[in-house]
DNA sequence: TTGTAAGCGTTATCAA
DNA sequence: TTGATAACGCTTACAA
């Protein structure tokens, strides 16, 4: 409709509603201070102008930008892009907007973009990936970064590093549930199919995982499947970490003709769309991405928030019908 | 290693090097303006500042960013994640940050967003949705950025609106490949299986279906698996446009115990990983997102490039092994 | 080749 | 409850 070719600035706003900058300003950021009558002149002038803060203005001046860094491990990854979604959703709730940033599951990539990341005018910076990230470069980085002043939120505790918040997950809660399931249907010998062990959240899952065996078969579809020829033929019962590994598991199978019960430890679209639909015992990623993004707005505003533990919950499906 | 708590400014640089502000900024933006003196002398000081640029400060002055907007129908979808992480490389190689914004499909949430995002400090947008976008609202929202300075680059070619860029695709050409490589293997009487029939690439997709019956199904998993159960029993092979209305297609045949040739429109590396294999006629993201942010730049920097047309290609796999 | 000085649009401090 | 005014850190005429 109305299109000023040129944008509105404070100044118009002002004059066209009478009054000076600094009540216009006040309108915007404490409308409580302003009284009713003039309130409601400026935001008829704002609205007519089609006026909005200039951003730069804004940010020079408070130092803040509201906007955010979320660095994730591979966004091509149907888990990630379900998790910047939620991330993405939640921080425009809060009127933050997100910054991208893919990783490719590198540290040195990770290190690299943490370096810059200070002067790229975000305010904090969110870690998704669930990679062992814990190199000494990256704690350093990472330091570096909280002491330039961002506020830095983990998927999963990190580092050694202070005042930076994580989201607490019962992890070996996913495994646990998902070992009882299969142990309910009559499963003798499950066997956990991990990513990795020794990582962040590897460790907590190997915690869950009871008598069953545990195998360490790396993140991707290919290693799984590799991992799954090699399994003694007296497993009858399978708990995946990820949605790609359990794919590759899958397919491993499937070439030996053989089917076994599965259940995986992530749950996004996906897994409900595959044939078999994979049964699941996770954590959704919309409340991940919630929570990370929920403890960001804490650290930028300086509030307290009361720690959230998020639980798995199981989800039964055809790759395992309990 | 050092770590200034406070970040320097200029004129901290200025004053460690003996200059004024001015040669420090002519260091940054015209070194050859400087002397060779001068010019080590300050940029010793800034590096011994470590000093970097606030960017609201620069954004603010200059107008700016070197940051832009990627707008995308449903991040959650393999096939816009994978174009998001080509667009986040492609942009990071040309010193180019990312803002995303996900859509969720909505034409609503469409123009919200393109009406704030003048104001965001970004330099340019890039549509990357296929949904057919162009309501009058949008178009709209669309001409105001513009107006605004924004630069504009879209997918597919999308609105009468002058001005923006968009990605050339010869859409028509993938159920044409994946028709061809069908019928040469004895195929009779293959479906097309379109999201829509009448959108920006529906229409062009229609036109490679040559004697293909074309079904309308909508671009969900469930509602593709709906035109599924409706398929007339003489047709012997399916040509579907996404991955998830593919794994929909697959889940109905399994349902009635049928299992078709199916060849996909859009090539992830999903497609690789579900069993069986999808055989795919498409163009790969990372093309497309390479291209978006080519255009982008372009327009960014005022230069001229030559139209470069994109075209699909076929990568068989198990779900047709031809 | 270098410096002076005037803004860019906003918010914060003070005073009225 | 409001307003004048001074920053914020940088770029860019215009001068020297």
């Amino acid at each position: 409709m109305s299109k000023p070719s040129e944008s509105a600035t404070i100044l118009d706003v002002a004059r066209r509603a009478g009054v000076s900058r600094t009540t216009v300003s006040r309108v915007l950021n404490e409308p409580d201070r302003v009284s009713p009558d003039t309130l409601k002149r400026v935001q008829d002038a704002a609205e007519a102008l089609n006026y909005a803060p200039n951003s730069f203005a804004r940010g020079l001046r408070s130092g803040r930008t509201g906007v955010i860094a979320l660095l994730v491990g591979d966004i091509s990854q149907p888990f990630h892009g379900s998790l910047a979604q939620a991330v993405a959703a939640a921080a425009e709730e809060r009127g933050l907007g997100v910054m991208l940033y893919d990783l490719g599951h590198s540290t040195a990539r990770l290190e690299s973009v943490l370096r810059k990341l200070p002067r790229q005018g975000v305010d904090g910076l969110i870690i998704a990936t669930a990679d062992d990230i814990s190199t000494a470069a990256v704690a350093d980085a990472v330091a570096d970064a909280r002491a330039q002043g961002l506020a830095v939120v983990t998927g999963v505790e990190q580092f050694g590093v202070e005042g930076i918040a994580f989201v607490r997950t019962e992890h070996a809660e996913a495994p646990r549930l998902a070992l009882e399931k299969l142990a309910a249907a009559g499963a003798q010998r499950p066997a956990l199919l991990l990513g990795d062990k020794h990582g962040p959240i590897g460790r907590q899952l190997v915690l869950g995982a009871g008598e069953a065996t545990v195998i360490e078969a790396g993140y991707s579809f290919s290693r799984a499947a590799d991992a799954v020829h090699a399994l003694s033929p007296e497993h009858d019962a399978l708990v995946v970490t990820t949605i790609p590994m359990a794919l590759g598991a899958m397919s491993a199978l499937a070439a030996i003709g053989r089917q076994l019960p599965i259940i995986v430890c992530e749950e996004v679209p996906l897994a409900a769309h595959v044939t078999p639909a994979f049964s699941t015992a996770a954590v959704p990623p919309e409340e991940t991405g919630r929570e990370m993004v929920r403890l960001m707005a804490a650290l930028l505003d300086g509030t307290q928030v009361e720690p959230r533990v998020l639980r798995p919950v199981y989800t039964g499906r055809e790759s395992f019908p309990s």
